[in-house]
RNA sequence: GGGCGCUUGGCGCAGUGGCUAGCGCGUCUCGUUUACACCGAGCAGGUCGGGGGUUCGAAUCCCUCAGCGCCCACCA
């Protein structure tokens, strides 16, 4: 480190480590090196999806993930870092369906299914994954070799394994249910992919006439007016006085007009889902389009009329007026139609929760389609495993419990429990875990897994079938993975999840659904050849997201060997699980049944929940607000460090974190201080009779009190740090750090460090009668003291600040005398600090005495500086201070003092007498007098002691009225009387002293 | 309708029964002294959301009210 730029330049350092550390593999894990004394460390990445770019959302979740990996390193752990990308279903096809449409003007159907598909890796091979190399530019020290897609190969198979199985163990079923329909795109949607809004819009009152009695109409509020022509009823609750005499009559529904009366003839029912408090209590019955109407249509066996299609758009069913229409403006319609025939009561604004597709944004269409579902697997198991805050009463700190017994046996029994951090999360999991739907599995998309079923529809009678399932059975004898599944309508009538519906154009009919694994290529000849077709529908997404920790770790779906591959042998379950808990249910819960059904054992450890960023005025960050950042930008700013730093610091565990650009900047004044601090080192070490070399040996007899002070404090940060990663409290340890570097290492050790650096008195003379004359044995010694403290806390930055701690690890020459392997080549290995043992501490001569002595003569620095400003003395003006110390000062300890005063001179004086022109304060160490000569203002000072001495006299009075109290004295513990006692006697002693100056002016 | 979280100086947050309630940012004043103006020094600024209770002692524990936010839920 010979020419030192005066400011960090991040931009010329960054590019460069990230390749010296790929180059020489330090991200790699190699699951040969696990053993119990090197224990095995492993994260997932959440894969994001492969269209994204990085977001704030990332660099917060990677920032964390990164910091634990090096970490976990530094720790001498084995470490296993997983990265990848998601195929992202919806999104994905929807970006390539886009620009398709964009730039040749065509559908995805105008290509055709395959076709498509090549396009669509097309563009995933030219433009997905950028988020990858963006990754990389904030440092995130990925296993780059082990990279994944969830559309690799191998991971695919995995997926269709899954299916299979599930689908032998009677989990997966195929069924006509109402499922959240999305119009936009065309697809099924699960439960999680709804989000509800709430919207504004209208509740119209319409009149029905009751057939049975011309001339009595009932009134029904909806929202949904389009709707009418789906209806199969109207339903009242059975209680209600006002209606029941109704129930068994029939209403003419209004709607398609030009309907012939009869078929618009709808019953009236009775049941307890209406609510006799809301509309009118009358509740018209749509089970086509809504799901509590399609339950109410279960219970009274009411017909399903269908009246839209896919799109969103109404169909024939829903008459000539509405025919055609998109579903909103059939709502306006529907309104001027009833309107028109009268019907039509009154229109009330109305606001009410709607459920909009996640993706699309548009309205759910609840909409009756066969789907294939799952019962999820492994419930039980995965609700008991994760701990909840009752359990943990007693147990200080689990995660260390968790580690220590992962070191001790390396092979390790199913553990027992999973920790979330915030643990308030577990209760929002629980809650899930308990109110469980069957997953909608099935999207009508191409871009995915597709669903390995082949199927057959044919007469009751066809010979075909009975014939093909003789075959393959054989085939099942010889353990190929298929399974079957023969629907017959006799099926309908047990009421069980394969339910064959009537397919309204055909006749009943039966049909043979065969699983099989794609790879059994002699059957799928077999089945192709006897007109089987492959379902066209692909899997959800997260149905593959969920094998997510062990199908990229060489996981092959068979369960005889489902741990041989060595990479899950060293690695899973994964340590830590690091996302945000917008995904719990979508991911996190899944992945957790995922584990035990097909691993037997718990994806991970622990799961760490970000919070969610937001901007300064606390919205979240959306692409329509604009009020998103882009990361790299910030990062070409003020670098990758800054950012990671800002981040870090901003995000307290478990609460959402407010993006302000001021945390970044402040992250990079803070690496330029850690920068500067160590220009100033070398700055230093090149002059006197010191040389620009590390200094090694400390000598325990040349310590000054400030080098045994930084030491101590270097110790306490050590601690702290290590308790803030035990929590996973980041805001925590980037506190300590910032506190510990910022304000106690620079702004008073360095500060103080200089009176023993000093090139004068390193010379043998001193300008300063009161000085002390350090040696230069003293002045290596401080030195080595900085070197000491400097390499220590390089290494505790290093997991939150890569880049800036690797330059500065070798430009300061800490990496020479270390061992390749711990930290000689790169910081990347050194070794984690370790907090000052006793050993080490009384070598050193290290106490808390010494502790205690210092931040009382600091108090002096502080007091005499506010002194100077209360006497308007400029800051570069040299003035004499005289000190009357409490108890022996070391001479070295005055020379910083007038060091840090800026005085000219600190005079100690035992028996100094305070005169009329002279201003003073009393601190614990001793009296400090700043005498004036006549230029001090009497009268200002006469207010400034006066205004001291009330604050003074409060804080006394009620010390003593605590300490009068007989009900405090008897009960408080010894400790707490003792201190109150204490505090009594300084607030005293202040008080005399102030008294005294006061009366000292009055003369 | 249920559940969870939050409320501490202008802003963002620490602080789970006992130091004079801290920290960072910001504001203001002073300052180019052997790293750093992406800096240093100092001042100002808070009845800890309201009310009640437990206790020798409450920002901290309990009850209650209010406001804000999030999640879950088939009132059309």
């Amino acid at each position: 480190m010979s020419e030192i730029p005066k400011a960090y330049e991040p931009q010329s350092v960054e590019d460069k480590w990230y390749q010296f550390w790929l180059d020489r593999k330090c991200f790699v894990a190699d699951p040969a090196r696990v053993s119990p004394k090197r224990p095995a460390y492993s994260i997932v990445i959440p894969p994001p999806n492969v269209t994204g770019v990085l977001t704030m959302g990332h660099v917060l979740n990677n920032t964390i993930q990164d910091i634990l990996a090096r970490k976990a390193r530094m720790d001498g752990k084995e470490v296993l870092w997983l990265p990848g990308t998601d195929h992202a279903g919806i999104a994905t096809e929807g970006v390539v369906a886009r620009l398709l449409s964009k730039e040749e003007k065509k559908s995805k159907r105008d290509l055709g299914r395959d076709e498509f598909i090549k396009r669509v890796w097309a563009w995933k091979e030219k433009y997905g994954g950028i988020i990858i190399s963006q990754l990389k530019k904030l440092g995130c020290s990925c296993d780059w070799t082990r990279e994944r897609f969830t559309m690799d190969e191998d991971y695919a198979r995995c997926v269709q394994k899954v299916f299979v199985d599930l689908y032998q163990k009677g989990l997966i079923y195929r069924g006509k249910r109402m499922v959240n329909w999305c119009p936009a795109t065309q697809t099924a949607l699960s439960d999680e992919e709804v989000v509800m809004k709430e919207q504004k819009g209208s509740l119209y009152y319409f009149k029905v006439e009751i057939d049975e009695q011309p001339g009595t109409f009932l009134t029904i509020a909806t929202t949904r007016p389009e709707t009418i022509p789906g209806d199969t009823a109207v339903a009242v609750n059975p209680r209600d006085p006002r209606y029941s005499k109704y129930i068994g009559k029939h209403v003419i529904r209004p709607l398609p007009a030009e309907f012939p009366r009869e078929q618009k003839l709808i019953p009236i029912i009775g049941d307890e889902h209406v609510d006799f408090e809301f509309g009118t209590g009358v509740l018209k019955v749509t089970p086509a389009h809504d799901k509590a109407d399609f339950e109410i249509g279960q219970r009274h066996n009411l017909a399903q009329i269908d009246i839209m299609h896919p799109n969103g758009h109404m169909n024939p069913l829903a008459g000539e007026a509405l025919n055609g229409l998109d579903r909103f403006k059939a709502r306006k319609v529907a309104v001027e139609l009833l309107t028109g025939m009268g019907a039509l009561e009154k229109e009330e604004p109305y606001t009410n929760n709607v459920g909009f597709s996640e993706r699309a944004d548009v309205p759910i269409e609840p909409r009756l389609s066969e789907q294939w579902f799952l019962k999820y697997p492994s419930v039980d198991k995965a609700r008991e495993c994760v701990e909840q805050e009752d359990d943990s009463v007693g147990r200080a700190s689990s995660r260390a419990e968790f580690s220590d017994a992962k070191a001790g046996s390396s092979v390790a029994s199913p553990h027992q429990k999973m920790r979330f951090h915030p643990q308030r999360w577990a209760k929002v999991y629980d809650h899930w875990m308990d109110t469980l739907q069957d997953w909608c599995i099935s999207r009508q998309l191409w871009w995915g897994h597709r669903i390995p079923v082949w199927s057959k529809k044919a007469n009751e009678d066809g010979p075909s079938i009975t014939a093909l399932q003789t075959q393959l059975n054989t085939f099942k004898q010889s353990g190929a993975l298929i399974q079957m599944n023969l629907y017959t309508p006799h099926e309908k009538k047990e009421g069980a999840t394969n339910v064959l519906q009537r397919d309204p154009q055909e006749n009943y009919f039966i049909r043979l659904d065969v699983a099989v694994d794609p790879t059994e290529e002699k059957i799928i000849s077999l089945l192709e050849q006897h007109g089987f077709t492959q379902d066209p529908d692909v899997l959800d997404t997260w149905f593959s997201s969920w094998l997510w920790p062990f199908a990229t770790m060489g996981w092959t779906g068979d369960k005889s060997q489902h741990s041989s591959t060595p990479t899950l042998q060293a690695f899973y379950p994964t340590t830590d699980l690091v996302t945000g808990p917008d995904i719990i249910f979508f991911w996190v819960a899944r992945m957790i049944m995922a584990g035990y059904e097909f691993m037997g054992d718990l994806p991970f450890e622990n799961v760490y929940f970000t919070g969610i960023i937001r901007d300064k005025q606390g919205r979240k960050m959306s692409k329509s607000l604009g009020n998103s950042p882009d990361p790299l930008d910030l990062i070409g700013r003020y670098g990758a460090d800054a950012l990671r730093f800002g981040t870090m610091r901003s995000a307290p565990l478990g609460q959402d974190i407010l993006f302000d650009e001021q945390n970044v900047e402040l992250g990079r004044n803070f690496c330029n201080k850690l920068w500067n601090a160590c220009r100033f080192r070398q700055m230093v070490g090149s002059g006197g009779s010191a040389t620009g070399e590390v200094q090694g040996e400390i000598d325990p007899k040349l310590l000054t009190s400030d080098d045994k002070w930084i030491l101590l404090r270097l110790d306490a940060a050590i601690r702290e740090m290590n308790t803030a990663f035990a929590e996973y409290k980041f805001s925590d340890a980037t506190a300590t750090l910032y506190r510990f570097f910022w304000s106690e290492y620079c702004d008073w050790y360095v500060e103080a460090s200089k009176a023993a650096l000093s090139p004068v008195a390193a010379n043998g003379s001193s300008l300063h009668s009161s000085a002390a004359l350090p040696s230069a044995a003293t002045r290596s010694n401080t030195l080595a003291v900085i070197d000491f403290v400097l390499s220590h806390t390089l290494r505790l930055f290093h997991p939150f600040l890569p880049f800036i701690t690797e330059e500065l690890w070798h430009g300061m020459g800490y990496a020479v005398d270390m061992p390749e392997n711990q930290g000689g080549r790169t910081i990347m290995t050194a070794p984690w600090p370790k907090p000052l043992d006793d050993d080490f501490k009384s070598h050193y001569g290290l106490t808390g005495d010494d502790e205690k002595r210092i931040e009382a003569r600091n108090e002096l620095v502080s007091e005499g500086r506010n002194l100077r400003r209360n006497a308007n003395i400029a800051a570069n003006k040299k003035v004499k201070f005289i000190l009357k110390p409490a108890r022996e000062l070391a001479a070295h300890d005055v020379e910083v003092l007038r060091l840090l005063l800026n005085a000219d001179s600190v005079e100690v004086q035992a028996n100094y007498q305070s005169s009329k022109s002279t201003m003073t304060v009393r601190t614990e160490s001793g009296d400090l007098f700043l005498p004036l000569e006549g230029l001090i203002d009497v009268e200002a000072e006469k207010a400034r002691l006066a205004k001291e001495l009330q604050k003074i006299e409060a804080e006394a009075v009620k010390v003593e009225q605590k300490l009068a109290n007989p009900n405090f004295t008897q009960k408080v513990p010894a400790n707490v009387l003792q201190e109150h006692k204490q505090r009594l006697a300084d607030w005293q002693a202040k008080r005399e002293h102030t008294k005294a100056a006061l009366a000292a002016l009055q003369n």
